[in-house]
DNA sequence: AAATAAGGCAACCGCCTGTCA
DNA sequence: ATGACAGGCGGTTGCCTTATT
């Protein structure tokens, strides 16, 4: 037997909001906040599913979110981020305050794919379209690259398809048989994290990591150590994943 | 001006994961 | 240990708007 529905599909609206539902919703998160999404519908008069409520909050009617077109440093970020984690949405949108996953992966698909196609680049892989359909492997690093500087998108190098533009990572091509030989012979998933730098942890300490939110987690939380006895902040490590784990700053490839 | 195509985005669907009894 | 449940996520759909013919 299947789970039970979510909700009773035959008493709930769908499609498009309306102003009313909207001013439902935010009146009562307003007052009892978020949470409780399966009740919420009723308790706040909505005739709608809980998670309708849930990512018509998050996606659209939250107070800190972002609207407008991306910034060129967003979409630098989300080109980098994507690099690095593949279409995990949420962990990208978590490193880009104001903006929704929903709202990243309707951009990626809209305008940064293109974008990268035009150049020449594998949206999936982030390796020139030539390569990708040789070898669709995920982008090897070279050894000492960090994140950063993986994934520019600027540079010329040819010989990618036809194509002018390619990531400034790539080798130019007197190395390409050098690297021809250990590019991607195995695909080396081995991770190293460092304690985050003095700067880092300013960063860490002052950017809005999670729907706009400040944390301040001690070193165990941000290793995503669940309920760590090492824990001196409180948290127990709820932030898990997003937190620290994959953050691209600290993470760098072998 | 009307018809059609393409683009953009909000919303839905179904699966996965973590939590709790 | 197990199952139910809520929340979260990524993929997909469908509608609305804009551009083109």
């Amino acid at each position: 037997m299947g789970r039970s529905p979510c909700c009773e599909k035959a008493h709930t609206n769908k499609g498009a909001w309306t102003k009313e539902e909207d001013e439902r919703l935010i009146a009562y998160i307003k007052e009892h906040g978020e949470g409780c999404w399966r009740s919420l519908p009723k308790a706040a008069g909505l005739l709608r599913c809980g998670k309708s409520c849930r990512l018509r909050w998050i996606n659209y009617l939250r107070p800190d979110l972002k609207r407008g077109n991306f910034t060129q440093e967003e979409d630098e970020l989300i080109i980098k981020l994507h690099s690095l984690l593949g279409n995990k949405w949420s962990l990208i949108a978590a490193r880009l305050p104001g903006r929704t996953d929903n709202e990243i992966k309707n951009y990626w698909n809209t305008h940064i794919r293109r974008k990268l196609m035009s150049r020449g680049i594998d949206p999936a892989t982030h390796r020139p379209l030539r390569e990708s359909q040789k070898n669709s492997a995920i982008p090897c690093v070279k050894g000492d690259h960090k994140a950063e500087e993986i994934v520019g998108v600027e540079g010329n190098k040819t010989g990618n398809g036809g194509n002018e533009e390619a990531p400034t990572w790539w080798w130019p091509e007197e190395e390409e048989e050098e690297h021809k030989q250990w590019r991607c012979p195995d695909l080396n998933l081995e991770f190293c994290m460092n304690p985050p730098s003095p700067q880092q942890q300013q960063v860490f300490d002052e950017v809005p990591v999670k729907r706009g939110a400040l944390f301040n987690l001690c070193f165990s939380c941000r290793l995503g150590v669940k309920k760590s006895s090492e824990c001196n902040c409180g948290s127990g490590g709820i932030l898990g994943i997003s937190s620290g784990v994959l953050d691209y700053r600290s993470l760098h490839t072998k």
